[in-house]
DNA sequence: TTTATTCTTGACTGTTTTACTTGGTTATTG
DNA sequence: CAATAACCAAGTAAAACAGTCAAGAATAAA
């Protein structure tokens, strides 16, 4: 397992796409400017995401992207080794052969502490943080944002 | 938290070192012998193992490494934080202040994800694995091989 | 039908981290 | 003294990371 920027950054995405999934699809420039993301980057992202099935796309204009499931059903643990495709804690991969063809010493515990590990983040779902008051306060704060962002100039008098 | 090969050989290192451990002081070049790790990476890991104080070298012939703990006050968390200097899971390294100075959407979620990734590494010390029966076969069979090796001549027919 | 919107894809770039090497210098033992 | 083994400082090739750029394809709205 890898808990670097990138699973961060799609982590931090579909928490958006969470939060905003009944106003209908997210554009990902949407996302870019409300979580500082660069927009290619999420692009990268969103590829794998899709691949996976955790997201759908919608083309066109009012389109973007939406789960493809609900969020009690889309884990932490999906997303990062969605996008982290190295998840490999164990040098054998589950083989038990990276000593010379043999198990290694420490074989037993990367198997524990992998198998553990995915546990717990597979125990996480997007909807146990969407709900709290916290969470939808820090979100909203962020619309409002955006929102004065894009009219900063709503019509010029004139 | 990040989970790496460098983390991962830390251990394997230590727990070789604490299976060792009645044996007086263990060499890098055994360890790097016997575990495949590369001797001159190993210098630089217990550089900072020691750095740490979970490790103490004794100079000279007959020399090595020795646990500065007894293996059940040493656990894997510490071991791969004392290696792997960036164990920012978030952004913001607690501030919360990774969104333009203020707290951003996943900072609660990443804050948790830590803590409990932390505590359950800190769970885990070195001596839960070095008496499993499994374990100690494979030492057995590692320090055989290693001896294979280094007699391979005792002394020519002569 | 045109057009704007948005996803989708591929290649490309600079920076950082990994894993490893080279070449030393101390300190300790016999 | 010579052998041993910890210490230390640089440097390096390859990979991963974070991000950019550009072109295209599908679709909804005008
Ligand atoms: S990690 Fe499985 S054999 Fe080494
Ligand atoms: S991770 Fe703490 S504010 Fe973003």
């Amino acid at each position: 397992m890898k808990l670097s920027t990138k699973g961060r950054y799609a982590v931090t995405a579909m928490m958006d796409l969470a939060i905003h999934d009944r106003e209908g699809p997210v554009t990902l420039a949407d996302i870019s400017q409300t979580q500082g993301i660069s927009l290619s980057y999420l692009e990268q992202l969103f590829a794998k995401l899709r691949k996976r099935g955790l997201v759908e796309g919608v083309r066109g204009p009012g389109g973007g992207y939406r789960l493809a499931r609900m969020p009690h059903q889309i884990t932490v643990a999906e997303i990062i080794t969605a996008v982290d495709e190295n998840v490999d804690v164990m040098r054998c991969h589950g083989d038990g052969n990276c000593q010379d063809g043999v198990r290694c010493l420490t074989h037993e515990l990367w198997a524990e502490l992998s198998n553990r590990l995915y546990e717990f983040l597979d125990g996480i779902t997007l909807d146990q943080f969407v709900e709290r008051p916290e969470i939808r306060e820090i979100a909203r704060r962020q619309d409002e944002e955006a929102k004065r962002m894009n009219f900063v100039f709503p019509r010029p008098a004139a």
